[in-house]
DNA sequence: AATAAAAACAGTAATGATTACTGATTTGAA
DNA sequence: TTCAAATCAGTAATCATTACTGTTTTTATT
């Protein structure tokens, strides 16, 4: 199962990492249509899964039904609007003290830990 | 549209009351179809929906696609086995600083937070 | 450059969780 | 008791995602 270059994939990648508000897999693939027409929503969703596989991507599950994509695999936080549903980035550093207080009185072993911010954004905010 | 009660309601809420192990709407359905054999699988998800939604009970998007019911809406994080898939509470208090830390660059308002702890459950770390 | 096996593709069908619809039943206030 | 509103059971529809199939592309090897 080696790995061989694949147009498709190399669009998708590129498109996301123009963007920095976690589009879907829907979105991605509207978008990569414009230059691609031919490509198939199943190639868009098997390169993404490929890519958050081998960790070019991350995929975002925020509660809403629908998997947001993110080029950016830094560790970082993520902040989801209750009114419109954006997905924003976080200027945060990381709390990785919390798997360690997680850990104090469990048995199992936590690895490590997912959180979302929720509120309102900076422009729902003003209306 | 005021609330007026319901058998069916009653059941699924006395079942999620039963169980520390936060199940599906399916599971829920299974267990309640044996009192009930002619409740629906739409009543158990309009009815789990409302409870949410009148904060009777919790709904927990651990992120493996599928929704997780919790009669206990105190506040508790949970951890998700990384093996078998398996949600369990977690005894500890509230972090709740990290939205102040969180809000410190942000524009925006932030309300809140939701973590998922990440790892191997006591059973499937001694295997 | 020609060959061929593996990988990836486009297009479409299938899946699975959840929601919406419909006509019948239940609830609860007047 | 009456009756409108709420809820129900059963089923159809939706929506995101995955699986399947026959074709095309990639790439290592001649």
């Amino acid at each position: 199962m080696a790995l061989k270059y694949s147009r498709q994939r190399e669009m998708i990648k590129e498109f996301l990492m123009t963007r920095k508000d976690h589009p879907t897999a829907d979105v991605v693939y509207m978008n990569v249509r414009q230059d691609n027409p031919n490509i198939s929503l199943g190639t868009v969703y098997r390169n993404l899964t490929l890519l958050a596989d081998i960790g070019e991507i991350q995929r975002l599950r925020v509660g809403d039904g629908v998997d947001h994509f993110d080029a950016d695999t830094s560790p970082h936080y993520h902040f989801i609007c209750n009114s419109c549903g954006a997905v924003i980035d976080l200027n945060m550093n990381s709390i990785d003290g919390i798997t360690d207080i997680a850990n104090r009185n469990f048995d199992g072993c936590i690895q490590g830990h997912i959180t979302y911010f929720y509120g309102l954004c900076p422009s729902c905010k003003n209306s």
